[in-house]
DNA sequence: GTGAAAGCGCTAACAT
DNA sequence: ATGTTAGCGCTTTCAC
């Protein structure tokens, strides 16, 4: 059925009258080619329609022109963002992206590596710094350039891109404590497989630590990333009894969980209760209650870590940019807590039968 | 510094004591090996950590086991949601994903596909029913399967699978006109290069017809999909005088905009103002007025999308799913109008000044 | 059932 | 500046 023939190299050759060589050069290095005959070549082929093999040029040349990017899932936002910031830029460097999620998996990211790594990717981008061992090992093996986002440069021996989360954990403690919150709780993602969400509570605790606050266990709730579960994750920190004055989300979406909860309990933000999320994603301003957040810069990640591939690829030196700026966005959800902290009667009070 | 030799099927070859030929059939065609010569040389392959070099396999079997997809941008949880359902369903048979976005540029998206094509993927997924012509003689000639998403199927003579754009148009305007709505608004994305957009807005307008209801031409509002643009719509709208009693938006992100201005201009919703949604993203149902919205099919597009794709490559006869259902899902933010419509005295007094 | 040999379409040394 | 010659690492006839 499928008669059409693609046209290659030795069909250009032949119509321009020299060496599949010369065309090679002609489209590769073309300073090598005479003028005259590069400006033939060029034409015919363009004419011919004729556009190289993928395949057989990166068995010639050991070089694929792709880059790999491993996140856990696209269904959020922030991986999403990251991604396409990765790829507008590989795109203007004619480099190719290959997609995968790991669903937070450490075994499916490292089979996604392993076929990545064999389809001779260029260079990698994965998410975090905890990763099944053998995956640094097949790395390491390949010699292919790899880097980790989303997670800061200190915290791991391998080349990061992130922003830190001490430096977010200070801003938003810092300013609720200014405001004089002493009573805290935590709402973030589940901690297996997701080191950033592990290093967000060790980052408050050690900032809470320093101003000598600390946090109950039952205070810290882990729930995935989606409205319903922040709503839930309210409701039982209602019925375990007093409710903090702030509440520390693992990112926007639980936050509006959060306050969408809060305010079917009737509670008011930020009266009884302030709410900080993070990620500063695109609803955060725009909400009835705008929300106060962390800005992140994701798209930025994304093309960094672009760079940063493409740089060790073309065996440029690179030096990877140091931690990223984060910045505290206040809007609505937070303010001084209305009662002292230690005797939240107030919040008892709408304590859900 | 890269001494790492990537081991290859010549060297588990001489290992076992075999042909390459007899490793590359253990492999690739198990039954075609003896059972202990076929286990030795598995068992071998694995210890040695090998595994098949993609290009060679590529350029030997004109396959390269990659599928493309190029959408817009990633920037759109609805995009990003299909990319998500078309990956997952790729990963289980062992397919890869490359991944462009076009930006709703033709250009983009025709260059896209021709270095999609160049790399040989085995099929193509392309969004929407409108593309350079030279995207489709390219695709002709390459003789790869492709599949056009977010098109209905019986909206373009090339396999397409999406939902139709009348029946979103039927649920919406059929169940706004029932609840006595006469005055409509429709705030939607920029047609220009959006096919789906233009046909969103001659559905709406032939249902409205057969209502004996016109659209007048002001107002139909382009915004892009943020929910500022959406606030912002709705001001002009407030500008422009009476305002509709309902307004139909083409995504969720525009009518949270919608809604979020509404009630910083002090109009009630539903009372004064009935807002529908498109896709019913997660935030739909949780905002503290939830939208009404339509929802639409977005995973299971990626998944058919592959479905079919994976079909047409293994030459498997394989049939097109016909229209995807659609649901409208009433919550809160539709009701009946609060006044007549042919004299929205109320809604002028609320025009700014 | 297994091996030998011939490519797949390109690039890169090596000549000239 | 250009042509010739070898591969790149795999699969796939074709023999045996």
């Amino acid at each position: 059925m499928d008669t059409r023939k693609r046209i290659k190299i030795d069909d250009v050759a032949a119509a321009a009258g020299v060496s599949p060589a010369t065309v090679s050069r002609a489209i590769n290095n073309p300073h090598m080619v005479r003028g005259s005959v590069r400006a033939r070549i060029l034409e015919l082929a363009e004419n011919m329609g004729y556009s190289a093999d993928g395949a057989a040029r990166a068995l010639a040349t050991r070089r694929s022109q792709a880059v790999g990017a491993i996140i856990p899932t696209l269904d959020n936002a922030m991986f999403a963002r990251i991604i396409d910031g990765l790829q507008r830029h590989l795109y203007k460097s004619n480099y190719m992206l290959l997609l995968a999620s790991s669903d937070y998996d450490p075994e499916k990211e490292f089979r996604n590596a392993r076929v990545m790594l064999e389809r001779s990717v260029d260079g990698l981008m994965i998410v975090g710094a905890v990763h099944d061992p053998r995956l640094y090992k097949l790395l390491e093996a390949s010699g292919v350039p790899f880097v980790q986002t989303l997670a800061p440069a200190r915290a791991s021996p391998h080349p990061s891109i992130g922003y830190d989360s001490d430096t977010v954990a200070q801003l938003v403690v810092g300013y609720l404590r200014g405001l004089g919150h002493r009573d805290f709780g935590l709402v973030v993602g589940h901690t297996a497989f997701n080191d950033r969400v592990a290093a967000y509570i060790e980052s408050v605790r050690k900032v809470l630590d320093s101003f000598d606050i600390k946090l109950a266990p039952d205070r810290v709730l882990h729930r995935q990333y989606t409205v319903e579960e922040g709503g839930n994750a309210l409701q039982q920190l209602v019925r375990q009894g007093p409710l903090p004055s702030a509440i520390i989300a693992g990112n926007d979406t639980l936050a509006f969980g959060l306050i969408h909860e809060a305010q079917l309990q009737g509670l008011s933000i930020p009266g009884d209760l302030s709410i900080v999320g993070l990620g500063d994603s695109e609803f955060a301003a725009n909400l009835p209650r705008p929300l106060t957040t962390v800005r992140t810069p994701k798209s930025e990640i994304g093309r960094l870590a672009a760079d940063y591939l493409l740089g060790r690829i073309e065996n440029r030196t690179v030096n990877l940019p140091g931690e990223m700026q984060v910045e505290l966005v206040v809007r609505s959800t937070t303010g001084r807590p209305a009662v002292a902290a230690p005797s939240p009667a107030k919040a008892r009070n709408k304590t859900l039968a």
